[in-house]
DNA sequence: CAATTACATTCAAGGAGTTGAATGTAATGA
DNA sequence: TCATTACATTCAACTCCTTGAATGTAATTG
């Protein structure tokens, strides 16, 4: 009640601050469907390589993401769940498509997760081709 | 799908950017109870005049907040209904206070609907000019 | 019309965020 | 150990945000 405004509001004011870049939003909304290697963000978000690491940078450091290394590779995932309340809330002023999360993104790199994807026979765009109304 | 991510949430960030700044938030705690005019956030918060007008801009541009004229004071209110959302959904960042909304802010102003509230009882000031002498 | 009230706008200096370029590092394999 | 892969960090120029100070403006009162 008497301590300043200004300090009351700092933490969640930092929140918004990690929030408030589309490249950021891109990232987070990559992630929505669970963990992903950062040559797969590259590959689907078209950034290069070092600024998509300066931007996951901010996220981590925000403690809106954790990053765990498997062999070459550093997987990226949300953990603070509140995020996902917070972009839904906004999705009057989101694209379409971060509205609805039933549509996977197609392989479009070489890490070994999206490999695991792509063992079985038909690829995704394939199947997606051959099932169009 | 194939657009730019940066243009793709260019929107929701400018929404973030409104909303990343500790005197943004506190201005949008007190008017979660309603309308206020500038006068009485001035005395709630605190805050110069010219400084909370510089912030009520920030807030009115990005469509969060309506102003409204009634003589010599200008009422703001919250327009854009789900930045409640969004403050919910960050409450464990937030301070207590904000995350129970059923504590009326004192008498602080002397604007129209703080003397309307005041009525009832005798004012502080109205009182002490009364009896002075 | 002049003065007052309540609020808005402009300006400028300083600070913080952005981003391309270059460089650093941990893990793996030969 | 040396090369490679996948990713991180640093640096610098630039842009954008922040905020105090000064000034402007619409409504009201006398």
């Amino acid at each position: 009640m008497t301590s300043d405004p200004l300090d009351r509001f700092q933490t969640a004011a930092q929140l918004f601050k990690a929030l408030a870049h589309p490249a950021r939003l891109a990232i987070l909304d990559v992630l929505r469907q669970g963990e992903e290697c950062v040559c797969h963000l590259e590959a689907v978000l078209g950034f290069r390589q070092a600024y998509l690491s300066q931007q996951l940078a901010v996220l981590r450091e925000a403690g809106i993401l954790q990053d765990r290394r498997e062999g070459w590779n550093i997987y990226y995932r949300i953990v603070r769940k509140d995020v996902f309340e917070i972009l839904d809330a906004i999705r009057t002023v989101l694209p379409e498509q971060v509205q609805r999360d039933d549509l996977a993104e197609p392989h479009e790199c070489d890490c070994p997760k999206c490999r695991r994807k792509e063992s079985p026979a038909a690829s995704s765009k394939a199947f997606l081709a051959l099932n169009r109304d």
